[in-house]
DNA sequence: TATGAGCGGATTTTT
DNA sequence: TCCGCTCATA
């Protein structure tokens, strides 16, 4: 491949971008439809074929396995050879596969496992339990929250001073006996592959300048999600002498909440110098109204990189603005207008549905049956998270490695052989005391046992040792399908017509045998499987083409696009969210998340909102989003309701912040309640008696109250 | 050990 | 309202 093939597709600022010098490290900032896979691979192309970088002296990292894979595609195809084992991948699995190549120095065995967020909740639920730790008052999704928290931010139980804070004395309690199981045996959860990896590279300074060295060139995708380990990670990895190429859109950033810090954009510029900024502003994606609108949006947003993007591709269409009565009605307006779409030649899968939570979809589903047109809902659990998946690829563990104790704990007595609680605890005592594993104690423990308990658990032992010596010479999909069999897995589902677990388990051996296992050398090719499905759970290689209406939330959109959008549910308390109210960041990311909606649409961008919606068992209602208010509105095309109800000029509410008054109501308008003492009235919804007001009060905090019984004296 | 009543909680979820 | 989880019961 030549320089000019390289380069001639690509405008000023993207080969700016993928022929830079030597000397710089990037910083390409690349809006919404950009061009931003196209530049990281066209500048990997350039690296090797322009100037002779070897592929082994490249580190490419995303975020996602989907971007993985079309990196990897994508790459194959422009170098024109298989890229094989080259460093291409997720953060989390290049994470892992340093794991796997230096374990001893990471103090792992061998043979240690994955701990995915399923496995980890029911590690920390049995911790709890058995150290008396209240889950009423601990709730276990915020124990997890906190250990994965600290993780993130690559702190230790040993760093955490608990100060007089019960919650976190006890959280930090829970941290300490998580921590040490988790030693014990051998297992590593998401965040803890960053932190360990990050660690072996930072205590063994050989290893470290080794991949310094080896890594010439280390481009980073989606720059904007990194977390704080994961900047910490890859500063590691740069000595001065190897470059880094970033790209990343500080606009896109939607998961902060998850622990990613945009800010880590800003360090750049500080920590990997001399840095070059570009800006890849140009859009390829949609027409004209789509991009203004989204431009005018995500302005209102402060301490923003600054990008502006354009098009030439035409105005387009107006963006279609729909006022529902309820969200039956929104999605029986939705429905229809993809009805007529589909009627004039748009495919299916080219309409999205998006959405800011996931119980929004129940009604274009309800819409969708009704019309009879074929949906595909994104979210919910994916492939590998299934139950019956976990159970099956439990047993290869077991088979594969006997002292697995989270996939002893999870089948030991499923489908379901006699083995109760009782039993189980001895076999735990035994282990601790002995210092074995839990197969070894059930071996050693079971002639003591009473008969019953004693034959049911001799049966286990039995079945897994002899499918142990059935599946020692096959291979892969060989062993999955006769484990599925042999666990008695199939046949526990075999009369549960109603579920599509048994064809589930029929298809993990296909998953098998697509198993390619060619990047993952330091492994067995059922290890590397098993720890495919931890690492990347959505079991499928690929995208799935479907024909079907897509339905998915926001989030999940981010990185796709479609013809045509549907982004629904623009309302105060709902998008925004309700939580995000009070905090102007939030708000922020929340404009970000709409933002990147908008931006997902191609040709037709429909915005809609709904002033009552049924929510949690009872009618709310509400205002149009801030967003909508924030639109030019000659951008903007109202379409009247259906049902000839009088269209209320909201645009007229400018500024959603400012007074509204209703009766004595008003935002801003200072209160006092009996128990409470003074606040400020934040928002308020519904009509009369039910209505309800935000009160941000001085010290008991922020609260939602029913007006007619929080009597609230106005001062 | 399988089922159902009763409960609390209900944004988003890359790995 | 609806889902998931716990606990009591047969």
């Amino acid at each position: 491949m030549n320089l000019a093939e390289i380069i001639n597709k690509l405008n000023d600022a993207q080969s700016q971008a993928v022929a830079l010098d030597s000397v710089h490290n990037a910083l390409v900032l690349a809006g919404a439809g950009s061009g931003k896979t196209k530049v990281l691979t066209h500048r990997i192309a350039y690296l090797v074929t322009q100037k002779n970088v070897h592929i082994d002296a490249i580190l490419a990292l995303t975020f996602t396995n989907k971007a993985t894979n079309e990196m990897r595609e994508r790459l194959s195809m422009l170098l024109k050879r298989p890229i094989g084992n080259m460093w291409v991948g997720t953060f989390h699995g290049l994470a892992h596969r340093l794991l796997r190549a230096h374990p001893a120095a990471a103090n792992l065995t061998a043979q240690f496992q994955i701990l995915d967020a399923q496995d980890q909740s029911r590690v920390i639920k049995r911790l709890m339990k058995e150290n008396q730790i209240d889950e009423g008052q601990f709730p276990i999704k915020k124990m997890q929250w906190f250990i994965n928290q600290q993780k993130d931010e690559g702190i230790r139980p040993a760093d955490i001073d608990a100060g007089s804070n019960y919650f976190v004395k006890k959280s930090l309690e829970v941290f300490v006996l998580y921590e040490k199981y988790c030693n014990d045996n051998n297992l590593i959860d998401f965040a803890e592959l960053l932190v360990r990896s990050y660690e072996l590279l930072k205590n063994n300074p050989e290893l470290l300048t080794h991949y310094q060295r080896r890594f010439e060139h280390i481009l980073i995708d989606e720059f904007q999600d990194t977390n704080t380990m994961q900047y910490q990670w890859v500063k590691l990895l740069f000595n001065g002498e190897n470059k880094m190429f970033c790209v990343g859109d500080d606009d896109q950033s939607i998961y902060s909440w998850r622990g990613a810090k945009i800010e880590n954009i800003v360090k750049l510029e500080t920590d990997f110098m001399p840095l070059k900024i570009i800006r890849l502003e140009q859009n390829y994606r949609s027409t004209g109204y789509i991009l203004k609108a989204s431009n005018a949006l995500i302005a209102h947003n402060k301490n923003r990189m600054g990008k502006s993007l354009w098009s030439d591709s035409g105005d387009g269409e107006l963006i279609d603005l729909y006022e529902a009565r309820n969200e039956v009605d929104e999605a029986d307006f939705v429905v229809s207008s993809i009805q007529k779409y589909i009627d004039n030649g748009v495919l299916a899968n080219e309409c999205g549905i998006l959405y800011r939570s996931n119980a929004q979809s129940r009604a274009f589903e309800e819409r969708l049956i009704k019309y009879n047109i074929p949906y595909t809902i994104y979210g919910g659990l994916r492939f590998f998270e299934r139950a019956e998946i976990k159970d099956a690829l439990a047993y290869l563990r077991l088979i594969e490695n006997n002292s697995d104790r989270v996939a002893f704990e999870r089948v030991v007595n499923f489908p379901t052989r006699g083995i109760g609680n009782a039993t189980l605890e001895k076999i735990r005592e035994f282990a601790q005391i002995n210092q074995t594993h839990l197969f070894q104690a059930a071996i050693n423990i079971a002639p003591t046992l009473p008969i019953r308990a004693a034959n049911a658990l001799t049966g286990f032992i039995q079945l897994i040792e002899q499918m142990q010596n059935a599946t020692k010479n096959l291979d892969l999909p060989a062993k999955v399908a006769y484990l599925i069999e042999a666990s008695g897995l199939v046949a526990h589902y075999a009369n549960d017509k109603t579920s599509s677990k048994t064809e589930n388990l029929e298809e993990l051996i296909a998953a098998a045998k697509q198993y390619t296992h060619e990047d993952d050398n330091d492994m067995s090719k059922t290890m590397g499987f098993i720890a495919l499905a931890s690492l990347d759970s959505s079991g499928e290689s690929n995208m799935l083409a479907t024909k079907n209406v897509q339905l998915m939330t926001i989030h999940s959109a981010k990185g796709l696009e479609f013809s045509h959008v549907f982004l629904t549910g623009l309302e105060e308390g709902l998008f925004p969210s309700r939580q995000s109210q009070d905090e102007p960041h939030l708000i922020d990311e929340e404009r970000r998340l709409c933002y990147v909606g908008m931006t997902r649409a191609r040709q037709k961008l429909t915005l809609s909102f709904a002033t009552k919606r049924f929510l949690h068992g009872q009618s709310i209602y509400a205002y149009p989003s801030r967003f909508l208010s924030e639109l030019p509105k000659p951008h903007l095309n109202p379409i009247q309701q259906k049902y000839g109800v009088i269209q209320k000029n909201y645009q007229q509410n400018d500024t959603f912040n400012q007074s509204q008054a209703k009766g004595d109501l008003s935002i801003g308008r200072t209160v006092k309640h009996a128990k409470f003492g003074f606040g400020t009235i934040l928002n308020f919804e519904g009509v009369g008696d039910s209505t309800r007001v935000q009160v941000k009060f001085k010290t008991a905090g922020t609260k939602w109250l029913i007006s007619s019984y929080a009597n609230l004296k106005f001062v």
